[in-house]
DNA sequence: ATAATAACCTGAGGGC
DNA sequence: TGCCCTCAGGTTATTA
């Protein structure tokens, strides 16, 4: 389900309404998720949340007692519930405020993770060697120029690789080489300054339009508050194939890169 | 060390 | 209606 889009529209809508209120309790129905949710979480109380932030694609809840890492995975989700809202199936941890308010963790494949450190988060094992934030100063065309020499990858796997730029999965991947008319099969190490400056634009672009837009809503994005994102209307190759280009018109090609959907069109990306 | 692939899950949709 | 297959927004662990 989320991307950076969908993870900082979710930051977003999830900090206006729980910074500053205490955890009564954490509920645990399912702890089988991508790692085992540790058991220890449902003794957390009178925890204070200070701050609601993302890194990557992971969303961090600051205590004064420690940090809650939540990771949605590919069908995770959160949302704002009250006590009187039964829980469903696939609704695996309810973050209970005294407020009445609950954060409702729901992931039906559980491919999402809830973990608790005590520590500096962005030292943690999962986020220490991450790469830089997409609008980062340190995300610019020399540095992708430089990192893109070395590797022998194709320009679409590098661009989703978090150790070289974060939150960039396959559609925004798909949809920002469109845009910087760069075809996803070139060897990262084929491009030339000029384009790696075209493609951090491009990125930086794509992000901030799918955000403003509330992010894409495929088949079961919403937001806590129960909105879909709206930059599914915006694509303009992913899940456009057989149809064709915006552009130039003639018929997008429909390929698989790592086993995934990739969408392009070969007479405007080159 | 780097790069391809297997693995973790559930559910939806298509073909038969 | 049901069975089998493929596919899906991610990321790590394993293998070559």
């Amino acid at each position: 389900m989320p991307e950076l889009p969908e993870v900082e529209t979710t930051c977003q809508a999830i900090k206006s309404v729980i910074t500053g209120q205490v955890i009564h309790k954490i509920i645990l129905r399912e702890p089988r998720l991508r790692w085992p949710v540790p058991l220890s979480l449902t003794k957390l109380k009178s925890a204070t949340i200070i701050s609601v932030t993302r890194r990557a694609k992971y969303l961090l809840l600051t205590t004064h007692l420690g940090t809650l890492i939540i990771h949605l995975g590919m069908s995770g989700r959160l949302n704002i519930a009250t006590l009187k809202q039964p829980h469903q199936k696939h609704d695996h941890a309810d973050i209970v405020l005294t407020n009445g308010h609950i954060l409702r963790y729901t992931d039906p494949r559980r491919f999402g993770a809830i973990l608790w450190t005590t520590t500096d988060p962005l030292q943690h094992p999962l986020l220490k060697h991450l790469g830089p934030e997409p609008f980062s100063n340190e995300f610019k065309a020399n540095y992708l120029f430089s990192r893109s020499q070395k590797m022998k990858t194709c320009i679409k796997q590098l661009i989703m690789n978090a150790k070289i730029v974060v939150g960039v999965g396959n559609i925004y991947a798909n949809e920002a080489l469109f845009t910087a008319c760069i075809s996803p099969l070139r060897k990262s190490h084929s491009l030339t300054m000029i384009e790696c400056q075209a493609l951090v634009k491009a990125i930086r672009k794509v992000l901030r339009k799918a955000i403003a837009a509330g992010g894409t809503t495929l088949k079961d994005f919403l937001d806590p508050t129960g909105n879909p994102g709206y930059f599914s209307q915006e694509l303009k190759v992913y899940g456009r194939e057989h149809q064709n280009c915006l552009t130039c018109k003639i018929q997008l090609s429909s390929i698989k890169i790592a086993g995934r959907a990739t969408v392009y069109c070969h007479s405007c990306q080159l």
